[in-house]
DNA sequence: CGATCGGTTGATATGAATCAACGTGCGTGG
DNA sequence: CCACGCACGTTGATTCATATCAACCGATCG
């Protein structure tokens, strides 16, 4: 489990390109689903320093097998996560590199306002354009062009690892089409 | 859970693209994560006549929380899926149409092959190709150019609602980036 | 002080989308 | 039983979004 600090759950492919599923924030406790499974099928690294909890699998298993509030909260977790990946392969498919970076955007900003880890939509962002174009499914120029773009446009500022969302209306117009979910 | 037939699990955005998440075979119990949900983010539909088995969501809970062993098999099997989206986002990310053509070819036949529902690699296929467009992030135009590609080659023959793999190895190699998962 | 990393910008290339037309089989209604 | 419409697949021409390639900048660091 994440307890502070960034990092990011990711496959590398054999051709070196890579695939990051999502970003974990503190309190995340990454892929609930494998602890039934001897061998993560994926990667994860660290984008600032990070202080984390580790739990072995037996352990957590034996617990979820006795307490059923948490089980429950494990579960709600597991649907949230799908839902999630759901919400992630409708953007790969079906939407532009802008309405990508917004969406990333967006969704940053809400994870970190719900933790109360933003001050008024300003927060820390150490995750590169690299990181986001590999998420995305676009490279890191055209994510530096669409950034800039919403810059101009007085939607958002990244700079000096900070990320300022401006016109919070406006980018969820962008990155969160209507009737999502 | 879906007995007989054919189904898929998509969402449609409010401008009318769909993007499909995954196909349904016989034996899938459709999201195994949302026995926690209200509300499905998602809907359901059928490609062929099928049967279908109904549980509420409540006797599953029971279920799940009495029996250990049913437990188990219902965690490996969010496990399984979890790992499917995470392979479906690694495609969409990262990879050429020729490729998501292959991969989602090569994922369907060993499927229905772990199911014996495959005579040597030749089963009935009633996905459209328009399925496999909206599954893939690519136009149907671009699906039905693949596919004769592949036919070309000697790969793969889909026509008169049957799919036919001649060339399971050659499949392998542009479907399956060599090590995966 | 040079090297490296991350970001920026411009020119060009390209894969896939789009647009358009046509074919074929099939079901349905006249 | 034929004719029409419709769903699906196919193919070609053109356009367009994004990739690719290349150069450069500023900050940081050893």
């Amino acid at each position: 489990m994440l307890c502070k600090g960034w990092g990011y759950r990711f496959f590398v492919l054999p051709n070196g390109r890579r695939q990051i599923f999502n970003f974990l924030l503190p309190g995340d406790l990454f892929p609930l689903t494998s602890i039934s499974e001897e061998r993560f099928s994926f990667s994860v690294d660290a984008l600032t320093e990070v202080h984390i909890l580790g739990f072995r699998r037996a352990e957590i298993k034996r617990r979820l097998a006795l307490n059923s509030s948490l089980r429950l909260k494990w579960t709600v977790g597991v649907a949230r996560e799908a839902r999630t990946a759901d919400e992630l392969l409708v953007v790969l498919g079906q939407r532009t590199a802008e309405e990508r970076v917004g969406y990333l955007m967006l969704h940053l900003t809400r994870r970190m306002s719900a933790l109360g880890l933003a001050d008024k939509n300003r927060y820390r962002f150490p995750v590169k354009q690299a990181h986001i174009a590999d998420m995305l499914g676009i490279t890191s120029e055209c994510v530096c062009r669409m950034l800039s773009r919403f810059r101009k446009r007085g939607i958002l500022d990244l700079s000096n690892g900070y990320l300022d969302v401006l016109d919070f209306v406006e980018l969820e117009r962008i990155g969160s089409p209507k009737n999502w979910t």
